[in-house]
DNA sequence: TCTGGGGTCCTTCTTCGA
DNA sequence: TCTGTCGAAGAAGGACCC
């Protein structure tokens, strides 16, 4: 049996712990400017805000409510506890994101419903100890436990015995399956098909034709009750990055290349800290009319160096050959990669002893000991 | 109304070497 | 030496998730 447990508007009711005297009032976390939604209080969504809405919108939505900014570092240190809470039960934990996860209880439960105990318990303990409610799928497979979570929500627990799969499947909205957001929706709105029930009883190859492969044949898999992914607790990671949005659109080749080299710099560190080195770099840039581009080289070999993920950034975004178009988000990242100490460097004819490599340790050092950015690039200084 | 930032995976097309 | 085929890898874009 699987667990699936989802924090209820995590990220607002994480920020209520720290403003308890706005527990009761709409509250949406945010950001400012060109923001988006990232979590209201069940409050505000009753007035229609939901997460991944713009700002502007929301604010019109529920004038009355309070914005916050979010505080990652919160949210993370919550998330850790609830996280460490989960692995006290079972070491098959799969953390999804900061505020949800799998676990897999079929060693330490004898059917499902010692699983929904479990589950009960666990449910009480996160209360108790973080103060926030989450709601609990219990199912035999991972895509059902995850959408008994969500019928459960808020602060509820439903269990799907194998028997019910079928039943419990078939009467929901196509888009309610993983992997059906509004552009699949629309094509099998196309096709007649309204629930899962109707995704079922479509011959798998007219999916297929409609939707791909990977796709038609999943969901067909899916709308069965099939799902034999297991609960993996470590996954590394395939790529980091970084991407921003500016204030407002900027066409200065300049002040668009400072911003490539602080996000360059940014996601170097994060590799350097995971300890892992990547060979392909991708450029994204998105232009004021949203179309959005990417743009890649793949270098002869890995690196975590700023300074050469920066140099491939640069050199991308200068073979756009853009002339003063005006864009609103740029974005860099890193994938292909692998364990650092896999990787080997090959010398270079004349090339220094001590290079950019020893200077970006220097920097993590000096950043772990008096905090981040206290050593930068000279251009991004002031 | 005006769309974030962190990612993963899939599809299609192109290039290149065997 | 030239040509066709095939597979792998790279590049780009899109859909999707939280």
């Amino acid at each position: 049996m699987i667990l699936h447990i989802d924090m209820d508007a995590f990220y607002a009711s994480a920020s209520l712990i720290e403003r308890p005297d706005l527990l009761g009032r709409p509250v949406i976390v945010g950001g400012a400017g060109r923001g988006v939604v990232l979590s209201a209080t069940y409050e505000a969504r009753r007035s229609g805000v939901s997460s991944g809405m713009p700002m502007g919108r929301a604010r019109r939505l529920c004038p009355d409510a309070v914005v916050l900014a979010p505080d990652y570092d919160l949210y993370t240190q919550i998330s850790g506890s609830i996280m460490h809470l989960f692995s006290q039960v079972t070491p098959l934990v799969e953390p999804i994101s900061l505020d949800e996860a799998f676990l897999d209880v079929g060693g330490v439960c004898n059917g499902p419903e010692s699983a929904a105990a479990l589950g009960h318990e666990l449910r009480d303990a996160v209360a108790d100890e973080q103060g926030i409610t989450c709601s609990v799928g219990v199912a035999p497979m991972k895509f059902v436990a995850k959408l008994a979570s969500t019928s459960a929500k808020p602060d509820g627990l439903r269990l799907v015995r194998q028997e019910e799969v079928l039943d419990f499947l078939h009467p929901l909205p196509v888009e309610a399956l993983w992997g059906v957001g509004a552009s699949t929706q629309e094509k099998l709105h196309t096709l007649g098909l309204r629930t899962v029930g109707d995704i079922a009883h479509l011959p798998q190859r007219t999916l297929v034709r409609s939707l791909g492969q990977a796709s038609g044949t999943t969901l067909h898999r899916l709308a069965w009750g099939h799902d034999e992914r297991r609960v993996v607790p470590h996954e590394p990671e395939r790529s980091i990055g970084s991407d921003e949005t500016f204030g407002e659109d900027l066409d200065d080749p300049v002040l668009i290349k400072r911003h490539l080299l602080k996000l360059s710099d940014r996601v170097a560190a994060r590799m350097r800290s995971a300890e892992v080195a990547g060979r392909t770099v991708v450029l994204k840039v998105r232009f004021s009319d949203f179309t959005t581009i990417t743009r890649s080289r793949t270098l002869s070999e890995h690196t975590d160096v700023s300074r050469e993920v920066y140099a491939v950034a640069a050199q991308l975004f200068d073979a756009l050959g853009l002339q003063r178009a005006r864009i609103r988000l740029v974005g860099v990242r890193v994938q292909g990669l692998t364990d650092r100490r896999l990787t080997s460097r090959q010398g270079k004819l004349g090339e220094r002893e001590f290079g950019w490599q020893e200077a970006d340790r220097a920097v993590d050092r000096a950043s772990a000991r008096f905090g981040a950015g206290i050593v930068r690039p000279a251009s991004l200084v002031g």
